[in-house]
DNA sequence: GCCGTTTTCGGCCCGACTGTTTTCAGTCG
């Protein structure tokens, strides 16, 4: 997949190189528009760059990208970038990540004062000279000092599994304020993508000033951006507790506090559903939903669906039009003919051509955790601690799969110590009723796709996760060979973590999916979406890839805490992002469906 | 640069907020 992430990144700094030089916007955005379709893709697009047809027929890609992708495919560059990268040197690039800082401003730093880094622009901060530029006032400035003092803090998009508690925290806040009658978080974490750039709550309430007040007064808010009567933003101060993998070294200092921004929109009942509908988006889809109203003769916006006047002037809620549909995002769904598509699929990704709603997978179908620790490795739960957590939830099967013997650091067991945990697992079976207890392991898959214990006994436990912990920076093709040697391997059920990747630490290994896919089809094996907010992995788009190859997804938990079994339902969004229906994941199975399946590798 | 059950040329989504402005440009989502 590495040749679209590499037309991804071409493409999108054609885009802003271009943006910077003040060329055509349209240009501009046909390019970001075809980096973000390639983005989206499950197949590797360097294979059909022999087929030119097959790459216009991509939306969004046209004849002159396609022979892009074409040079991209036989030089490895693309000629147009090189020429442009001439002309526009990468400190300019770099300011474009400031927020606040748009290509405008970025223009004007660089081609009136000469400044093409944050240093630079430090400096003429300090001396006030930028004060002599146009449209430069005292607090544009500081404002921009603001964005960069964030900035060279560099907390990036915030995980789904750290945003999430927070929407949930600001929503019960505002639930309590006086007169709000209606409170949701909508964004990117509605449409629960792996990371967010900022929350945003929605709220309907009686007095909307009174309402912007309570939001931004709220205690754990460390500055306040924006505050207009229907529309607040502000900074969030975080506390994150990333767990097992707690390495950032993070101090408590309450100024330098890692903090999120949050958005509040205050909006009408009556425009509801076409404010979440419009605050969910993402941007792409409803730019195509807007695109396609028009086509019917109406327009939408974020007050509701409105039959178009292109002779009026002004917008149609402040000319009192009545809407056509506003209240509920399913009416404006209706109206526009299409189906209702829920919130996860919003991507433009192929989900306005749906002809029935799809029946996805909801975390109420999981029955089954299959991948889980006990202090015997490196959990901290102990086997019966484990059994009750899987119990409470209403599971009818927990699976204890400590780590196997190459997986020093985390306690794995030696094979004398797997056989003697076979024991303690035949206790709690007697000892606890209403749930099956699965003995298996999480083997290591060794660097060479060799499996860390041998075939015997693979064969004799109950369960067989396969997973790779080392070497994770080997080649794509080293990496394709070792996933394949462990699907083709007859005793084993589930691939953990694939590509081994950690959200926003490390990109893990990059085999060829679309092999994988078709060899975990082919050897009955299903593909894990690890449900902890830092791994999901599979991620989105190779949840979608492999579902269409028609394989099996396993949604599992990695369970080292009691807490963990809570991320579930990050498994279960990256799931839905990935088109899951729930009968192709085999957490949802009936006990005797699931313990069939296992019991064709394991006599 | 892409796209087309009105178009192969002429369009290309829409509004809030801010700051610097005397009516609007820039940025964001």
């Amino acid at each position: 997949m590495s040749f679209n992430r590499d037309a991804v990144r071409l493409l999108n700094e054609i885009a802003s190189m271009m943006e910077l030089l003040g060329e055509n916007p349209f240009k501009i955005n046909a390019h970001a528009r075809a980096a973000r379709a390639i983005e989206g893709m499950s197949q590797d697009l360097g294979a059909a760059t022999g087929d030119r047809s097959a790459l216009t027929d991509i939306e969004g890609i046209g004849p002159k990208i396609a022979d892009k992708l074409i040079e991209l495919a036989e030089t490895g560059g693309m000629s147009e970038h090189a020429a442009l990268a001439e002309k526009v040197p990468a400190g300019p690039m770099g300011l474009l990540n400031i927020p606040g800082l748009g290509p405008k401003t970025v223009r004007l730093l660089w081609q009136e004062r000469g400044v093409t880094d944050l240093a630079g622009l430090k400096a003429i901060i300090e001396d006030g000279s930028i004060l002599e530029l146009p449209r430069m006032g005292k607090k544009a400035v500081e404002k921009i000092a603001a964005a960069i003092k964030f900035a060279e803090q560099d907390t990036g998009r915030l995980h789904l599994g750290v945003a999430m508690p927070v929407a949930e925290t600001v929503v019960e806040h505002m639930r309590g304020v006086k007169g709000v009658t209606r409170v949701t978080f909508a964004g990117s974490l509605r449409r629960g993508k792996e990371t967010v750039g900022d929350i945003d709550i929605l709220v309907c309430a009686d007095d909307p000033v009174a309402a912007g007040e309570a939001f931004r007064t709220m205690p754990e808010v460390v500055a306040v951006l924006a505050a207009g009567d229907t529309k607040s933003s502000v900074r969030y101060g975080l506390d994150v507790d990333l767990g097992r993998w707690n390495f950032e070294g993070r101090s408590g200092d309450a100024e330098e506090r890692p903090s999120v921004q949050v958005d509040l929109r205050v909006v009408d009942e009556s425009s509801w559903g076409a404010a979440l509908l419009y605050f969910s988006g993402s941007k792409e889809h409803n730019v195509r939903l807007r695109e396609r109203a028009l086509k019917q003769d109406l327009t939408l916006n974020e007050y509701g669906l409105f039959p178009e006047d292109r002779e009026a002037e002004g917008s149609p809620q402040s000319r009192g039009v009545k809407p056509v549909a506003a209240a509920t995002e399913e009416e404006i769904y209706a109206k526009l003919g299409l189906v209702f598509v829920p919130p996860e699929l919003r991507e433009d990704r192929g989900e306005l051509a749906l002809d029935e709603t799809p029946a996805l997978i909801e975390v109420g179908d999981i029955k089954a955790e299959l991948h889980a620790h006990t202090t015997e490795s490196d959990g901290s739960l102990a086997l019966a601690e484990l059994v009750a957590g899987a119990k409470e939830r209403g599971f009818h099967t927990i699976a204890v799969t400590d780590h196997s013997k190459s997986a020093a650091v985390a306690g794995g067991l030696t094979v004398k110590r797997l056989r003697a945990q076979r024991g303690a697992i035949d206790a709690a079976r007697q000892e606890t009723k209403g749930i099956t207890i699965l003995h298996g392991s999480e083997v290591d898959i060794l660097a060479d796709g060799e499996l860390d214990y041998d075939d015997e006994i693979l064969a004799w436990l109950d369960v067989v996760v396969a997973s790779p912990h080392a070497a994770l920076s080997q080649d794509p093709k080293a990496a394709t060979k070792r996933l394949l040697r462990a699907i083709e391997n007859p005793h084993v059920n589930i691939i953990g973590h694939p590509t081994g990747r950690l959200i926003n630490k490390r990109p893990g290994i990059e085999p060829a999916m679309d092999e994988i896919y078709a060899a975990a089809k082919e050897h009955d094996v299903a593909l894990e979406i690890n449900a902890h907010w830092l791994r999901l992995d599979l991620r989105d788009t190779h949840v979608r890839g492999a579902v269409e190859a028609e394989c099996l997804i396993a949604i599992d938990c990695d369970v080292h805490r009691a807490g963990d079994f809570d991320n579930l339902r990050y498994g279960v969004l990256t799931g839905r992002r990935g088109w899951l229906p729930k009968d192709r994941c085999i957490n949802t199975w009936s006990a005797k469906k699931l313990q069939g399946w296992l019991a064709k590798k394991h006599g």
